[in-house]
DNA sequence: TTATCATAGATAAGTAAAGTCTACAATCGA
DNA sequence: TCGATTGTAGACTTTACTTATCTATGATAA
């Protein structure tokens, strides 16, 4: 039960992007770099970032991963689920009915931490970042 | 990114000692029985419940899984830590510091699961169940 | 003492994440 | 149009973790 590190990987580019570079593409090379992993890695990884539609790639020369127009809207959430998917948490085998009471504590839980990750913009951090 | 079944397991026996029999042993055999799965692989989990102090467990015949004394109080993250351990969610490779605003955001979203979790007792389930 | 029951270690099978390689499609600039 | 650049997609390997089983051992009640 972590998240995995394509989720960390997924946030540092979109901070990356959202603070050094809001409106022209980065290539994969440039990011791979910056994260220290491998380029087909982490394209695979932004592919997912682009079906999500978070981000827009651009091929050709002088291409790579742009931001969208409303990037400052994009939450954590929005990242984490782009990456890690939709599913909740917890699934059990059987399904004995909606008024299981198990579940809905742990997902109602889960609903508290979405909530929390949901309200915070990867803009905002950015301008947190640079006000330091 | 998903809790283990493991953990989902040890919910329902907490659940289960708690509202079938809070005061006497109760056999890993029929325990496994209840859920569907193996012994072995069973009391190598409830193990788990014993060394975090949640259940006591007793040897030799008529012996098995107690609750033990203060069983009213343990909570949904009780189970849940005793099993997947306590390590935060939400683990980078390098660390920057503790001023590093990205853990910050994601560790402070956990912690409001982590609460919802910590309010829920097995006990209070329990009754809520019974009333049902 | 004997039957019952938990514990622990070794180990195998299954599954998901992480990482690599290669061929291909799209785009730009000359 | 042509060739260089850049993202996309599929097959594949490696690694790590979860699930599961087997077996030997230790503790306890009757
Ligand atoms: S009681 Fe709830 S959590 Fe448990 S098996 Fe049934 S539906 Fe799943
Ligand atoms: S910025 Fe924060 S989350 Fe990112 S690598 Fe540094 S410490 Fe880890």
């Amino acid at each position: 039960m972590k998240f995995s590190q394509a989720t960390d990987n997924a946030l540092h580019v979109m901070l990356y992007l959202v603070m050094e570079a809001p409106d022209k593409p980065v290539s994969v090379q440039v990011l791979a770099e910056k994260l220290s992993v491998s380029q087909t890695y982490l394209s695979k990884m932004l592919t997912k970032l682009v079906k999500a539609g978070l981000i827009h790639s651009v091929s050709g020369a002088n291409g790579g991963y742009r931001l969208k127009r409303n990037y400052e809207e994009i939450s954590f959430l929005d990242v984490i689920h782009a990456i890690e998917g939709t599913t909740s948490l917890f699934e059990c085998s059987f399904n004995h009915g909606q008024q299981c009471l198990i579940q809905q504590v742990v997902m109602d839980a889960e609903r508290q931490m979405e909530q929390a990750l949901k309200n915070k913009t990867i803009y905002e951090l950015a301008k947190q970042m640079k006000g330091v």
